[in-house]
DNA sequence: GCCAACGTTGGC
DNA sequence: GCCAACGTTGGC
Protein backbone atom coordinates (compact mmCIF):
# COMPACT_ATOMS: atom_id res chain seq x y z
CA UNK A 1 0.00 0.00 0.00
CA UNK A 2 0.86 3.60 -1.09
CA UNK A 3 0.39 7.06 0.38
CA UNK A 4 0.21 9.53 -1.85
CA UNK A 5 -0.62 13.56 -1.98
CA UNK A 6 -2.59 15.52 -4.71
CA UNK A 7 -3.10 19.17 -4.52
CA UNK A 8 -5.95 21.10 -6.17
CA UNK A 9 -7.15 24.60 -6.36
CA UNK A 10 -9.95 24.55 -4.49
CA UNK A 11 -12.19 27.07 -6.69
CA UNK A 12 -11.58 24.38 -9.91
CA UNK A 13 -12.07 20.96 -7.81
CA UNK A 14 -12.50 20.82 -4.55
CA UNK A 15 -12.72 17.81 -1.84
CA UNK A 16 -16.54 18.62 -1.39
CA UNK A 17 -16.61 18.33 -4.57
CA UNK A 18 -15.53 14.55 -4.83
CA UNK A 19 -18.11 14.53 -1.52
CA UNK A 20 -20.90 15.00 -3.80
CA UNK A 21 -19.79 12.93 -6.81
CA UNK A 22 -18.23 9.99 -5.04
CA UNK A 23 -15.72 9.48 -7.55
CA UNK A 24 -13.80 11.26 -9.87
CA UNK A 25 -11.34 11.07 -12.96
CA UNK A 26 -8.17 12.88 -11.89
CA UNK A 27 -7.24 14.78 -15.07
CA UNK A 28 -5.49 17.59 -16.35
CA UNK A 29 -1.74 16.53 -14.68
CA UNK A 30 0.76 18.15 -17.11
CA UNK A 31 4.07 17.57 -15.59
CA UNK A 32 6.57 14.79 -15.91
CA UNK A 33 7.37 14.34 -12.52
CA UNK A 34 3.56 14.28 -11.58
CA UNK A 35 2.86 11.75 -14.13
CA UNK A 36 5.16 9.39 -13.13
CA UNK A 37 3.63 9.17 -9.67
CA UNK A 38 0.63 8.43 -11.28
CA UNK A 39 1.33 5.83 -12.82
CA UNK A 40 3.06 4.56 -10.00
CA UNK A 41 -0.37 4.19 -8.20
CA UNK A 42 -2.07 0.98 -7.40
CA UNK A 43 -5.62 0.21 -6.66
CA UNK A 44 -5.91 0.47 -2.89
CA UNK A 45 -3.82 3.27 -2.47
CA UNK A 46 -4.55 6.34 -0.39
CA UNK A 47 -4.32 9.70 -1.76
CA UNK A 48 -4.80 12.35 0.28
CA UNK A 49 -6.13 15.74 -0.96
CA UNK A 50 -4.81 19.28 -0.49
CA UNK A 51 -5.98 22.54 -1.31
CA UNK A 52 -4.02 25.16 -2.59
CA UNK A 53 -4.48 28.89 -2.27
CA UNK A 54 -6.74 30.37 -0.03
CA UNK A 55 -6.93 26.79 2.20
CA UNK A 56 -3.43 26.04 2.11
CA UNK A 57 -4.47 22.83 4.09
CA UNK A 58 -5.17 18.71 3.54
CA UNK A 59 -8.62 18.49 3.75
CA UNK A 60 -9.32 14.69 3.32
CA UNK A 61 -8.75 11.10 2.27
CA UNK A 62 -9.46 9.35 -1.13
CA UNK A 63 -8.69 5.91 -2.62
CA UNK A 64 -7.03 4.85 -6.02
CA UNK A 65 -9.75 2.55 -7.84
CA UNK A 66 -7.94 2.25 -11.01
CA UNK A 67 -4.70 1.61 -12.39
CA UNK A 68 -3.28 4.54 -14.28
CA UNK A 69 -4.66 4.83 -17.87
CA UNK A 70 -4.72 7.40 -21.04
CA UNK A 71 -5.86 10.65 -19.72
CA UNK A 72 -9.52 10.98 -21.60
CA UNK A 73 -8.95 14.95 -22.06
CA UNK A 74 -6.13 14.56 -24.69
CA UNK A 75 -4.58 12.41 -27.22
CA UNK A 76 -1.27 13.45 -25.77
CA UNK A 77 1.04 11.11 -22.94
CA UNK A 78 -0.65 12.06 -20.38
CA UNK A 79 -2.05 9.81 -17.40
CA UNK A 80 -5.08 9.99 -15.29
CA UNK A 81 -5.93 7.52 -12.27
CA UNK A 82 -9.61 7.31 -10.69
CA UNK A 83 -10.32 7.87 -7.30
CA UNK A 84 -13.73 7.29 -4.56
CA UNK A 85 -14.59 9.61 -1.69
CA UNK A 86 -13.35 8.32 1.69
CA UNK A 87 -13.71 10.86 4.18
CA UNK A 88 -12.44 13.81 5.31
CA UNK A 89 -9.92 14.32 8.32
CA UNK A 90 -11.42 15.33 11.66
CA UNK A 91 -9.67 18.43 11.17
CA UNK A 92 -7.92 19.37 8.60
CA UNK A 93 -4.23 20.01 9.11
CA UNK A 94 -2.79 23.35 7.41
CA UNK A 95 0.33 23.43 5.32
CA UNK A 96 1.81 25.83 8.95
CA UNK A 97 1.53 22.78 10.69
CA UNK A 98 3.35 20.52 8.17
CA UNK A 99 6.20 23.06 8.15
CA UNK A 100 6.36 23.19 11.94
CA UNK A 101 6.20 19.21 12.58
CA UNK A 102 9.60 17.39 12.34
CA UNK A 103 8.42 14.47 10.34
CA UNK A 104 5.60 16.56 8.08
CA UNK A 105 8.08 19.24 6.78
CA UNK A 106 10.04 16.75 5.27
CA UNK A 107 6.77 15.59 2.84
CA UNK A 108 7.49 16.87 -0.66
CA UNK A 109 4.48 18.60 -1.21
CA UNK A 110 6.28 21.12 1.48
CA UNK A 111 9.53 21.09 -0.10
CA UNK A 112 8.49 21.29 -3.65
CA UNK A 113 4.97 22.91 -3.63
CA UNK A 114 4.37 23.12 -7.09
CA UNK A 115 4.36 19.52 -7.88
CA UNK A 116 0.46 18.79 -7.73
CA UNK A 117 1.34 14.52 -7.55
CA UNK A 118 3.53 13.43 -4.80
CA UNK A 119 4.34 10.33 -2.83
CA UNK A 120 3.79 10.34 1.33
CA UNK A 121 5.78 7.72 3.38
CA UNK A 122 3.95 6.11 5.93
CA UNK A 123 5.07 7.43 9.08
CA UNK A 124 4.22 10.89 7.57
CA UNK A 125 0.54 9.63 6.44
CA UNK A 126 0.43 8.10 10.42
CA UNK A 127 1.38 11.27 11.72
CA UNK A 128 -1.03 13.49 9.62
CA UNK A 129 -3.99 10.76 11.21
CA UNK A 130 -2.70 11.30 14.63
CA UNK A 131 -2.75 14.97 14.24
CA UNK A 132 -5.77 15.44 12.79
CA UNK A 133 -7.36 13.07 15.50
CA UNK A 134 -8.63 10.97 12.16
CA UNK A 135 -9.36 7.28 12.75
C1' DG B 1 0.27 42.37 -5.85
C1' DC B 2 4.68 40.50 -5.71
C1' DC B 3 8.06 37.23 -6.23
C1' DA B 4 10.52 32.71 -5.91
C1' DA B 5 10.70 28.40 -7.92
C1' DC B 6 10.16 25.76 -11.57
C1' DG B 7 9.13 24.22 -16.32
C1' DT B 8 9.02 25.10 -21.30
C1' DT B 9 10.34 27.12 -25.57
C1' DG B 10 13.20 28.67 -29.08
C1' DG B 11 17.34 30.94 -30.92
C1' DC B 12 22.04 30.26 -31.45
C1' DG C 1 23.61 21.49 -25.78
C1' DC C 2 23.20 25.91 -23.62
C1' DC C 3 20.78 29.61 -21.94
C1' DA C 4 17.74 33.68 -22.12
C1' DA C 5 13.09 34.74 -22.17
C1' DC C 6 8.82 33.73 -20.92
C1' DG C 7 4.75 31.47 -18.62
C1' DT C 8 2.64 29.22 -14.60
C1' DT C 9 1.97 28.01 -9.92
C1' DG C 10 1.43 28.94 -5.38
C1' DG C 11 2.95 30.98 -1.00
C1' DC C 12 3.39 35.22 1.39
Amino acid sequence: MNYWILKTEPSTFSFEDLKKSKKTTWDGVRNYQARNNLRQMKKGDIALIYHSGDDKKIVGISEVITEAYQDPTTKEDWSVVDLRYVKPLSKSIELSDLKSDKILREMILVRQSRLSVSPLTSQQYNQILKLTETR
